[in-house]
RNA sequence: GCCCGGGUGGCGAAAUGGCAGACGCAACAGACUUAAAAUCUGUUGUCAGUAAUGGCGUGCGGGUUCGAGUCCCGCCCCGGGCACCA
């Protein structure tokens, strides 16, 4: 009928080049209007390109953001690479590539995939972490860190990956393998950098009460920083001028200590371990030493020890307890050294049964809560079971003015406690699980540390104005297999001259981790060029916190930690004049792929399947399988790539799918089906205004509540991050407005401008084809009239005993009494009620009467 | 084991304690077309019934309420995180 299809890949190709040219979002340093700072994680640029994922996020912050700047905010949303990184040192290994080209390439052709969605950058702001003037400024924090004591060099065990050729953080080796590679992973010692973020914890602690983040995060942080609180309690050796000093969160059970284990780290050990035990020590350290973390604290909690011969007093009540040492007590936590409370505590109980050391019952378990957790009472009171819980305090009395019995656990700890501390034998303590971070890489590919190790051992860090310090030239880029980075092969790099002193010295041959650039770049947005200063203090002060940040739950513990660390860092030196970095953070779903599997649970690679109507088949056995959402992976082949979708359905159509699956939040299966849902709205949005003549004509009554209800609905739902069901809204209306011969303007233009946010492409066309010279963006967000939504008359349900029977049109606007004489009038109703007796009326205006008889 | 999420049609999902399933996909029927594509219209939770209509339905079992997908208690299943941290 002489309609012109849209053509979205030329539509989308001119505004993007317009936006380009115009330098649309160009966003100033610093304005009259308020603020609104939108962070996307920023990718590492990886050889694959983009998956579906990463423009998950990256579509949503986008929307609020051209929103936003409808409503007049002055909006910064800079985009940029977390560029150093294993992958591309690997493919210079393995090809002498060096990885800046990689690093180059790569980032080109995100930059090209990235463009190609739409997406409303700031592109003069872009960062780079493997640029000098990015990385200078890495450098330069590491020094302020350093000055105030946060970095030191310590010799500790650290996590070896032969595979890989360095050292690992804790948080990169995941179940005594290596994150990356799946490697194996043993314990060394080694000379490490570390940052003490410990000084930090309790701040990363509290500061999480002022934060917009998901509950869930927050808890997560909350586990990892992991604080206790408890008590030190110190025993002497008999027969020894030896003490030792044990942690523990339960001071309470002290009468029920039997035995006392030590890390087999401890130093102390060796000294009392007792001639005829000394081999058995000995050889069980060898054995741990020799133990991979997976070993060591893997799935098995079968417990092995060794006697040392010596003994402890109790000093509750002098009792002599057995020493041990067992690799269940961690040397890095606490004092290394813990008493053993076999009655209530399951990994004393497990050690104790196996060893057969007594158990001696001292809390009473509460009856209730013992019944609910299955535990048989008696049994716990025979030493026969382990109690946990709550209760109350028995056999806990000392002639030295310490009685428990009859205490809760909470109050008998802090009796404890205070006895202790009367006394001199102990404090209440606390204690986190957080570990200093370990901040080394034996790496070519990461900012190298401004650090010169002197020939008299001293360590000199460089000046400020020797920075950046950057990487130099290779050829080969293998690790030298001696733990060292490939940077001891850079003779002419390694070797300093102190030019003021003429002493020398050799480089840091470590790297920092890839962690360091990502702990700062959303404060050198603010600032990209700035070449005498990290961030020009009147921007910071303009544009900090960021107000929203989106990203992906598996940064959900490390990054944002660690940039929380930084910051509070920076904001102690007046860096920056916030005190976190991240007011609001929100966590986009993973978006899983379609997999199929056969009727053995066998999975099939998408490219063996055969979509029939009946469903799914085996494309050679012909056996029939069953769909389901997994992970996308190169192995089940149901990887989908951006590239394609926007080849065949535009742009607009893959954002608006991406935020039409669900919630932002929820994880969510792809299927390209849907995307031909979203399409069709796409090209009848094009029809509805793009190939209909646009009248000013008046809109009658409902048009006019559906426009209205419509502007409120999807302002709302923008605003909130709600987009699945703002696009519903859009389909709503255009499904209506579609049907007409004639468009009226002023539905056409307020329409254009819902749209712009999520198709931007289509309503920059639709926006000049409706007359306007100026790009949409910063067109005003139309408002709605709640006059207009309105309506004269509403359906009241009328229910009997809370089922829907009946409705009834009352004038809109009703009170409870209006609106129940007027259904108790209804015809329809009294039928409904006639020969039984109305015991009671719930009338909730506006809605429903529930009848009940 | 512990801590977080989550379980609603064939599928993705929606629903301030107030008509469950909006919107979209798929399917079926029809219109347009020589035909197809595109587009438009209608039907579509389930069971019984020609139908009007009625019964049953938000993982399972209880409870609170005039009324529960929504709140409370107890379980089951799925996803994520932590995991000998004393």
């Amino acid at each position: 009928m002489g309609f012109e299809e849209y053509d979205f890949k030329a539509v989308e190709k001119k505004w993007q080049d317009y936006w380009e040219k115009n330098k649309t979002f160009k966003t100033p340093d610093i304005s009259e209007k308020p603020k609104l700072y939108v962070l996307d994680m920023f990718p590492y640029p990886s050889g694959a390109g983009l998956h579906v994922g990463h423009p998950e996020g990256y579509t949503a912050t986008d929307i609020y953001c051209r929103f936003k700047r409808m409503n007049g905010f002055n909006v910064l949303h800079p985009m940029g690479w977390d560029a150093f990184g294993l992958p591309a040192e690997q493919y210079a290994v393995d090809t002498g590539t060096h990885p800046s080209i990689t690093t180059k390439k790569n980032i080109e052709n995100f930059t090209r995939q990235i463009k190609a969605l739409g997406f409303s950058y700031d592109w003069d702001r872009e960062v780079n972490t493997t640029d000098k003037h990015y990385f200078r400024w890495t450098q330069w924090i590491f020094l302020q860190l350093h000055k105030k004591g946060l970095a030191y060099i310590d010799e500790i065990p650290v996590n070896w990956c032969p595979a890989l050729g360095t050292v690992l953080a804790n948080e990169e080796v995941i179940d005594g393998k290596s994150e990356r590679g799946s490697h194996p992973v043993i314990r060394k010692p080694m000379k490490q950098w570390m940052l003490k973020i410990t000084e930090y914890a309790e701040r990363l602690l509290n500061d999480l009460e002022e934060l917009d983040w998901s509950e869930g995060i927050k808890e997560m942080q909350r586990n990892w920083i992991g604080k206790s609180t408890g008590a030190e309690v110190t025993f002497n050796v008999d027969g020894s001028d030896e003490k030792i000093t044990v942690y523990t969160t339960r001071p309470d059970t002290l009468f029920g200590a039997t035995y006392m284990v030590l890390s087999p780290e401890h130093a102390i050990v060796d000294k009392i371990a007792s001639a005829a035990q000394k081999s058995e020590v000995d050889a069980y350290k060898k054995k741990v030493a020799y133990m991979s973390d997976l070993e060591r604290t893997g799935l098995s909690n079968e417990k092995t020890g060794a006697f040392t011969g010596a003994y402890a007093i109790n000093p509750v009540n002098g009792t002599k307890i057995p020493i041990w040492i067992a690799d269940y007590v961690l040397a890095s936590y606490g004092t290394g050294a813990i008493m053993a409370v076999p009655a209530h505590d399951t990994r004393d109980f497990d050690f104790a049964v196996k060893f057969n050391i007594p158990v001696k019952c001292i809390i009473r378990p509460d009856a209730k809560e013992a019944a609910s957790a299955k535990v048989d009472v008696e049994a716990v009171l025979a030493g026969k079971a382990c109690w946990t819980g709550e209760g109350e305090l028995i056999n806990s009395a000392n002639d030295e003015g310490l009685v428990l019995n009859g205490l809760k656990v909470v109050d008998s700890k802090k009796a404890a406690t205070e006895w202790l501390e009367k006394r001199g034998i102990g404090k209440g303590a606390v204690n986190y699980k957080l570990r200093d971070w370990l901040f080394s890489r034996q790496r070519y590919w990461g900012e190298p540390f401004p650090v010169v190790h002197m020939e008299d051992g001293s360590i000199k860090l460089l000046d400020e104005n020797e920075l950046p310090l950057v990487l130099p030239e290779l050829s080969d880029f293998k690790p030298s297999g001696t733990g060292e980075s490939p940077l001891a092969k850079a003779t002419d790099w390694l070797n300093y001259t102190d030019p003021v002193t003429g002493k020398k010295g050799r480089r840091e041959t470590n790297t920092m981790p890839q962690w360091a650039g990502s702990c700062w770049y959303y404060l050198r947005y603010i600032d990209p060029q700035n070449d005498k200063q990290l961030v020009d203090p009147a921007k910071e002060k303009y544009w900090m916190p960021v107000d929203l940040y989106v990203g992906g739950a598996e940064h959900a513990v490390l990054h944002l930690l660690y940039a929380r660390f930084w910051h509070k860092v920076l904001y102690d030196i007046g860096v920056v004049t916030t005190k976190e970095p991240f007011k609001r953070l929100v966590n986009q779903g993973m978006i899983l792929g379609m997999s199929y599997k056969d009727e053995r649970g066998a999975l099939v690679p998408t490219d063996m399947v055969e979509i029939r109507n009946e469903g799914p088949f085996h494309k050679t056995t012909g056996e029939k399988l069953v769909e389901f959402p997994a992970k996308m992976s190169k192995s089940l082949k149901n990887v989908v790539n951006p590239d394609d979708v926007i080849k065949e359905y535009g742009a607009d159509s893959m954002r608006l799918y991406e935020m039409f699956m669900g919630p932002l939040e929820a994880v969510k299966p792809w299927n390209t089906r849907g995307v031909e849902g979203v399409f069709r709205f796409i090209r009848k949005a094009w029809r509805m205004i793009g190939e209909t003549e646009i009248a000013d004509i008046e809109l009658n009554r409902e048009q006019l509540r559906l426009l209205h209800a419509t502007i409120k609905k999807v302002g709302e739902d923008t605003n909130s991050l709600n987009f699945n069901t703002a696009i519903s809204q859009m389909m709503i209306f255009s499904n209506e407005f579609s049907k007409l011969e004639k468009m009226p303007r002023e539905a056409a233009e307020a329409f254009v401008k819902l749209l712009a946010p999520y198709a931007p492409h289509l309503a920059e066309e639709l926006w000049e084809k409706l007359g306007h010279k100026e790009s949409i963006t910063y067109a005003p967000y139309p408002a709605f009239n709640p006059e207009f939504i309105k309506v004269s008359e509403v359906e009241i349900l009328v229910q009997i005993l809370g089922k829907p029977k009946a409705r009834v049109m009352v004038p809109a606007g009703s009170d409870a009494a209006t609106t129940e004489k007027l259904v108790m009038e209804n015809e329809e109703v009294k039928a409904l009620i006639t020969g039984k007796t109305v015991k009671k009326l719930i009338c909730v205006p506006g809605r429903l009467i529930n009848i009940v008889i």
